[in-house]
DNA sequence: CTGAATCCGCGAAGATACTG
DNA sequence: CAGTATCTTCGCGGATTCAG
């Protein structure tokens, strides 16, 4: 949990890194995306994220809760309930991640590949 | 190098991932930012992008280069020179870049953080 | 100058099991 | 349901050396 903090020390304050290394990693792209469309609970995340683990889930959730991008929601019930959305700072990369997936999609299917979302 | 056939096996095909799969990576974006500016060489890009090695700048060159978004150039001269740019599939990624960018140093500006590019 | 090749440590990511 | 805990594995990336 102390990642952010050594990468701040360590390498010169460039902002394409500064952002990278708030939306790069391996899911931390799907789970805006995701979010984007609405408030999703943890295990509804889990569902759409493929291949994600729980643990990453949560850690990945945690780290774009520390930058303030997205807002976790507890619901004091049984069972249990957590929702998760993104904060007005998180929306504003919805626009980026969107033209990105839109990139993507189009080189895709330049590929012959299929792309499900 | 076979890095990006196992990602393709692996994981089911989605566009997010699709586009952080080739512009994600620790150096990426400020490679593909600096070369937004115009033709860089080999080691002037080495100069730009702190705290990358020989090792890293030549593969992710190399990667980039695989998926179409940068084009290698060799000058066969004494000495040698290589000169590196942007496929026209690179330059659709430069907005986003450098949207990203700005997004990033306003954040910074609203943390105090000094910012040098 | 522009790389390639090799070794290797360490942290990230995965698997699995368990809990409130 | 929404996570934790623990263990292991793996590959990124650093250091170094060598080549054309």
């Amino acid at each position: 949990m102390e990642k952010r903090e050594k990468i701040n020390h360590r390498d010169t304050v460039c902002a394409v890194d500064y952002a990278f290394q708030r939306i790069g990693g391996k899911h931390k792209g799907r789970l805006i995306y995701h979010l984007s469309k609405g408030t999703l609970r943890y295990g509804e995340l889990g569902r759409r994220i493929t291949g994600i683990t729980p643990k990453m889930l949560t850690q990945v959730l945690r780290e774009l809760e520390e930058d303030g991008l997205v807002k976790r929601h507890v619901y004091l019930e049984v069972p249990p309930r957590v929702e998760y959305s993104l904060t007005p700072s998180g929306m504003e990369l919805v626009p980026f991640i969107v033209l990105l997936a839109d990139w993507g999609r189009a080189k895709m299917n330049k590929e012959g590949l299929a792309c499900e979302n």
